[in-house]
DNA sequence: AACAAAATATGATAAAAATCATATTTAAGA
DNA sequence: TCTTAAATATGATTTTTATCATATTTTGTT
């Protein structure tokens, strides 16, 4: 459902919601060991998120990655959508390019619902309210 | 979520549940066309699973592959997990690999239930239910 | 102004998944 | 028993995804 991409993009985002801030950057080298994902990979990831407005960053000496109030009032979709684009979360399980409510797959009355829902509940999350699950010890982001 | 693998044994699947059975058993270039999946690649994949006893077949003229009546009884999952094993479906949405109830990822709370409800219907629901909703018109297995 | 340290742009390489090809084995029919 | 038509076993090729590498640009500091 998500690529590895993705996987890696949230919990860099997340990351960085509850580390960085405008006054306080973070580089690529400090947060690629604590997420466990390799450095020249997670660098790609957070510069297109960057050129997508997800994160922010600033170049240079003193510069990094970071996110602002705006950028953690996003939804966790855009993220999604930033790197996976969306057919993979709104495709047809079996791939059917013609599948709807009028024409459904044979799975589509058992998967459809879910994954309404599952997209409106990424739709609502935002990065900003994950990230306090986190600092609160509601849910963890460890290896 | 599915590999594509997956999409086209399942088509192939429903599609030899509603047109075969031990008196008319169906060849791969019968089959490949109607569910729109590569000959050779279809082929290899209703090898693996009337090895791993999905679905039946004979060799030789006359032959081919085709569903008993308790190949039909056989839920969803079994088909899912015959190609892609389990991993894909029960792992963790950001693959964290202590990823449960006690430490649950950032995700976890959102996508857990949907998903063990997912794989509940997927247990239940057998090839032969599903074929039928497509011979009643509920369903539809186009390309 | 020159330097150093960061992101950025670009593309190369490696690994995995998807697809294709073919020689071998089996079963039915003449 | 020979021939033919099917699945089977095996593996090669292509495409996609994941990963790695590096020259360029930008920005703060001296």
């Amino acid at each position: 459902m998500f690529s590895n991409s993705v996987k890696y993009a949230l919990k860099a985002v997340l990351y960085l919601a509850i580390h960085s801030s405008e006054d306080k950057k973070i580089m690529v080298k400090e947060l690629n060991k604590p997420i466990n994902v390799p450095k020249a990979y997670i660098a790609k990831l957070l510069q297109e998120l960057s050129k997508q407005n997800i994160i922010s960053s600033t170049r240079g000496i003193k510069g990094g990655f970071y996110l602002t109030k705006e950028n953690s009032k996003q939804n966790l979709m855009n993220v999604i959508y930033a790197i996976d684009g969306d057919y993979r979360m709104k495709s047809c399980m079996l791939s059917l390019s013609h599948c709807n409510q009028n024409k459904p797959c044979p799975l589509h009355h058992i998967v459809s619902p879910m994954r309404d829902k599952l997209i409106e509940a990424f739709n609502k999350k935002t990065i900003k309210e994950l990230s306090l699950e986190i600092e609160k010890g509601i849910t963890f982001l460890p290896i």
